[in-house]
DNA sequence: TGTACATCAGTGAACGCGCGTTCACTGATGTAC
DNA sequence: TGTACATCAGTGAACGCGCGTTCACTGATGTAC
């Protein structure tokens, strides 16, 4: 029976949390771990394991829905501040990448699984994916942020975004020293989509002129 | 000894073949790929590996001196390719999503393991796209595809092209009804990367104009 | 309040199996003289 | 041209080990009466 206090995890979740840290270590991915290496990383008997999960796969599943949650929290938690900042790339960026770097074995897992076809992870972090780009095109629009661009061009825009701070936030993490630049990649990233999609919107309209 | 007729690959080419297939159809990272498993799969006795490797490590280098080799030549003969087509954004597209159809575990594999800290293959797949990328702007430099940009522009344009390309191709190896989407995609994520850069360029040389 | 029973996380021994590695061997090809 | 030797890809038996899985068990907690 789950308590609210501050006890320490149940066994499922330390098996989830070795998984996660096991992942992220080694480079493996998730279905390459093994039972009684996930049970010792928990420091639990290897039996244990069937007390709260049938199968590897069965874990795999739970770690999944886990990460995506993870990210879907983050960003609604990033997309919040960001808001609040001045300018809402450099916001969503810094936000963004101070996230990653206290959440590196989740970021990792999940982008790493994301390219794995065979993942049972891969549909579910595009969704997630797929969420928070439509969650960022509400924002901008309620907030006039991109004015006069079309959903279609905003959410193709916030698609690539998504995709594009993932996949630096892992080189953010890997080389300290290029933090700033990456940082600054990722703004003028955000920006040159954004102009770049409302450029393509209106060349769509006058095709014939210069 | 080698020789250049076309007779059937030595056993250090086989493994190597098999590591692709079994990396690419397992959806496994190399490394997680055993010796005798490989062996099996290459049609050899589980020891001749070791004719050829001391390590499994040392045949996740060769692996991915191969898979770096294999990107680059496609990608130069994409860009000719593309070339002599009418709009160079479309044959880029069509000519580099046929190479992925026809080199699927290549392409599966590149793309995965350039997520994967751990291994010998990211730093390669990230030298080979910046490569691709930095061609890429000698070309559309000498075609004057993009006239005003800077080279700067340009580099940060092609390299997020490249990466999009990989990653697409993962989609349309995916999921084959809707390839004429994800052509299209590719194709407008081209020009909104160009028209974007280009207006950033304007908009960094003017910063106080409306 | 006490007692009997059910539930469930966790334990430890034992199993058969595939793994990486070592060793001694074969058989073909190339080379020295 | 012939002979002896070296090289090298490939083979098959044997090893110790960690794996996933099964089984019988413990001990704490909750529940029925």
């Amino acid at each position: 029976m789950e308590t609210d206090g501050p006890t320490q995890p149940g066994g499922k979740q330390r098996l989830i949390e070795a998984a996660f840290r096991l992942a992220a270590r080694n480079g493996n991915s998730l279905s390459s771990l093994g039972l009684r290496e996930l049970a010792r990383e928990a420091g639990l008997n290897h039996n244990t394991f069937y007390r709260h999960f049938e199968t590897l796969e069965d874990l795999g599943h739970a770690a999944a829905a886990e990460v995506a949650g993870k990210f879907m929290a983050a960003m609604k938690e990033i997309r919040r501040n960001a808001a609040r900042h001045a300018d809402a790339s450099v916001g969503a960026a810094e936000y963004f990448l101070d996230w990653a770097r206290d959440n590196s074995s989740v970021l990792r897992i999940g982008v790493r699984e994301l390219h794995n076809a065979e993942s049972p992870m891969r549909k579910a972090m595009q969704r997630v994916i797929h969420e928070i780009a439509t969650e960022s095109v509400d924002q901008i629009t309620s907030m006039k942020l991109v004015p006069g661009a079309k959903p279609d061009a905003l959410l193709q825009a916030t698609t690539s975004i998504t995709y594009y701070m993932c996949y630096r936030a892992l080189d953010y993490l890997e080389s300290p020293r290029q933090r700033r630049v990456i940082r600054d990649d990722l703004v003028s990233y955000m920006r040159a989509q954004f102009l770049g999609r409302l450029a393509l919107q209106q060349a769509a309209k006058k095709p014939f002129e210069a």
